[in-house]
DNA sequence: TTGCTTTTTGCAATCGATTGTGATAATATT
DNA sequence: AATATTATCACAATCGATTGCAAAAAGCAA
């Protein structure tokens, strides 16, 4: 079923039924009825393509994931995808991984079907290879990064405060009258020192500077928990609780302590950061920081489609993180 | 940069540009390596939407999904998408939702598209308003249903033998000394009733039907493994094994056991469904079925394309479950 | 050089839409 | 009734590709 096939069985051209299809005037009201009529009785539905090709805009977003499996990215991805599609945007989801290689491939592929505008999920594409890639191919369309920033004349970013919520972890504990917090952390990415910034703000913030100590593990991973709470229980017993930068390393500790009989919340506090799907079901539960991913997808998909219907928008968002406060504390 | 463009630069027309492109015979040589030096140089990648209109195939994918939040959903997604990009395709992937007339506007959003193909996963798509929808949008279209089965000429179905796969869990607690194993279920889905005949299965095998013990709850949820597990040590004390449908009830078993301390598996062995992100993380970890995601999602994409090249298929495939032996038994 | 193949290449139509422009029909004005 | 004015509609070009067919160029034999 094509415009044409439906103009001839109306007796009207095609640039007719193209007018009614899309609410143009000067359409005789008895014509306009009489389209219509077909359109419903032959099931019509416009081919996009050919559409975006004489529109040129497809009404197609290209969404790009680090790791859909991942459940913040997907989290992501579920809101952005609705949000889009309440604005008749349609999303193209590429799975690029964290090589940087395929996601310029990805971003290429992006290119061939001509999207509208790009998200980008996860701070893992924010490096050189995929800045150049953007900036050779789709200069002229709206980048947006849910969950980092990236420094383009067309991009922009949404990301949460972690700093920040590191810091209100630390007044948490505070107000529980905890005066030895300990903070466990894989250093190395950019994330991480910014969360080292906000439990040394947290600290400073109340006096406790020479309090100070810090965990580092070699992985974010439940061993990783495993490791550091041994740790502490061993080198430090006087720590009465403990911030770990990851969920998964919280839930570690917890085992551990468990095992060691040691009592949660008060002999040891425990928070972890994601608000990740192990932390309710942990026992005790875990209070750790929202990560704010729904809201995050929420405005990165605004703010795209905002773009694509000319507004301006600032570049760069900050969300403040909040606590979620369960057993642990 | 169109290939008018580029058929410009190289002083030739634009069907020259256009077989050099498709690799195509009867260009001479040197005018081949014209062109290709200047597709390079400029960049220049096809527009795959102009493409489709004349090919009459877009190289897309519709993946219809309920929720792609759902872990198991979204490891299917990768592995499928993964598939089709190795193939050319790329996945238009909508969230539908467990409601059937989204379900169905989906559907219609796909045809528009005129994506070439459809991937269901989930078996959530099992219903009558999604095989009417599909009749008579997607007939012409293979139609690929990972986790499930609808019974359309167009339609292949890829999904795991639940059934045999709790035979094998009654098998294994029989193996290890059990012999009073009960069964906690939400029964309301043909998968649950699936997973109780494969239990009942089990038990004749081992000559234990009289045994059997159904412990019915509300939901699929952890309180609900909390209800079965209280109802279980309560009312039967001699039972010293169940086998949860659902991994996220054997999560909430466990921990009532723990408070109990009941020994696991000692004293009750604990088996779950579905090899979840929970059962590796839990204390002590859940033995559990496979789901046997990664590989439905393979075979269903392979499927796929192989239709999509005009090969001949089953319509119906089922995989084997296998167990993940841990620690509750 | 002529004539005949065989390669190469370009023209023009096509896919399914949209839209500016001009033609035609309907209505209004005098 | 003749003309001016609108309201409707159809024609044709266009978007960026692909492809059958015919034309041009090149190769070859005589």
């Amino acid at each position: 079923m094509t415009i044409y096939d439906i103009a001839e069985k109306a007796g009207v051209s095609a640039s007719t039924v193209s007018r009614v299809i899309n609410n143009k005037p000067g359409i005789k009201a008895a014509t306009r009825d009489k389209v219509q009529k077909l359109l419903k009785e032959y099931n019509y539905t416009p081919d996009e393509n050919a559409r975006g090709l004489v529109n040129k805009a497809t009404k197609l977003i290209g969404i790009l994931m680090a790791d859909i499996r991942n459940s913040h990215h997907s989290e992501l991805a579920y809101v952005v995808e609705k949000k889009l599609r309440e604005y008749g945007y349609c999303s193209l989801i590429l799975n690029a991984g964290y090589e940087p290689k395929m996601m310029a491939e990805s971003i290429r592929i992006l290119e061939q079907r001509k999207v509208d505008g790009i998200m980008l999920v996860g701070s893992a594409f924010q490096n050189d290879i995929v800045e150049k890639e953007l900036r050779e191919r789709m200069s002229d369309k709206p980048v947006v990064m849910a969950n980092g920033y990236l420094d383009l004349p067309n991009a922009y970013g949404i990301l949460v405060d972690e700093r920040d919520g590191i810091r209100q972890s630390v007044d948490l504990l505070y107000s529980k009258g905890k005066r030895k917090i300990a903070f466990i952390v894989n250093l190395g990415t950019p994330s991480s020192y910014e969360k080292l910034h906000g439990y040394e703000d947290g600290l400073a913030k109340h006096g406790l500077s020479e309090e100070k100590m810090i965990i580092e593990v070699p992985e974010t991973t439940i061993e990783s928990g495993f490791i550091g709470a041994r740790e502490l229980v061993g080198k430090h017993p006087e720590v009465d609780a403990v911030i770990c930068a990851e969920d998964l390393m919280a839930l570690g500790v917890i085992r551990i302590l468990n095992e060691l009989n040691i009592k949660i919340p008060t002999q040891m506090a425990v928070v972890g950061v994601n608000n990740s799907v192990y932390g309710e079901v942990s026992f005790p539960s875990i209070t750790t920081l929202d990560n704010k991913m729904s809201e995050t997808g929420l405005m990165a998909a605004q703010i795209l489609v905002d773009c694509l219907s000319g507004e301006e928008k600032p570049h760069k968002i900050m969300l403040f993180s909040t606590l979620v406060e369960r057993e642990t504390t």
